[in-house]
DNA sequence: CACGGGCTGAGATCGAGTCTCAACAGTCCC
DNA sequence: GGGACTGTTGAGACTCGATCTCAGCCCGTG
């Protein structure tokens, strides 16, 4: 429940605007939607959503827009262990994130000094890196003060982040 | 399937019945295909390979080995960039794998210098970091050599990793 | 030998994601 | 101002990977 109720400008339809992409009502809908998200969420939340609250977006217009706002890096895509999938907003720059599996927010991480760990097994497995993707799971702070260590309570499933980026 | 004097002896099959699990015929005809192959696989491989045998194993058992051989750590679950998922056997030590998009060769890398990167990301974010996993996506030297850099891999041979599945 | 628990297979079922296609909207050109 | 064009949309059918159900079977144990 971010910035809500204001002039539909979102860092996300700015970006669409700039990357000459038509900014459609629908588009603009599920961009709402995504920035409107706390921590991750599936393809199907955002149609849940949107049926909800009646907003003129289909199924396949969310898909289509997630599949967009994935290609111009302006969310990134989660792989849950449980095979499903899941987004979460974040900035263009590559990076990576931090999931928490208890209450499924995300963080941005810098990956720095991965580039180096990159290159170097690249040296010594003689393979052509051509992407790479980390995935870090955990507790947020919040979490893990409410659930000291070994608290099995979490409900959400580990979520896995994967940035997978062109090197 | 080769080895038909004596008892099959795969160590997948020795790791099952060290874990205390029942080592039945199903179990050990999809531990002997996980053996046999070449770089990564779906489920769905496995279970074409056994119809395409006649081995005596249903889709669910498939299904279930690889539950079963996931959750001992003999085989690891890729999340492939395009959304799929896979499984490779490995060691059950922690590792990462290089991947090669062309040829679907995996190989353990082990993970010197993340430590390092995990805990500075969750200095950084606060986050208590639990586990973390880097898959590394790429060309192997010989799919490297037979297709220099920039050429799009348009006739990969055998497992497709980023365009379309075989149906 | 009888019993009980775990394992299995076949098929039904679920569900995420894709594809098709006609209709529509915004933009550009004349 | 009008017409044409290109890109976008929505509904729903469809694909296909994965899971669930459930009765039957097998193995180890007492």
């Amino acid at each position: 429940m971010a910035a809500r109720g204001g002039i539909d400008r979102f860092p996300l339809i700015d970006a669409l605007d700039q990357a000459g992409v038509h900014v459609t009502e629908p588009r603009r809908a599920v961009a709402r939607l995504v920035a409107e998200q706390v921590g991750y969420f599936t393809a199907n939340d955002l149609v849940r959503a949107a049926g909800r609250r009646r907003l003129p977006v289909g199924r396949a217009t969310v898909f289509r827009a997630l599949d967009l706002f994935t290609a111009l890096n302006l969310v990134e895509r989660l792989d849950l262990p449980d095979g499903g999938h899941a987004y979460v907003a974040c900035d263009a720059a590559h990076h990576h994130h931090v999931v928490c599996s208890a209450c499924g927010r995300s963080v941005d991480a810098s990956d720095s000094g991965i580039a180096e760990v990159v290159a170097g097994i690249a040296e010594r497995t003689g393979f052509t890196i051509a992407s790479h993707r980390l995935e870090l799971f955990g507790l947020c702070p919040e979490c893990a003060r409410r659930e000291p260590a070994g608290t099995p309570a979490a409900t959400i499933p580990t979520a896995t982040m994967s940035a997978t980026r062109p090197s």
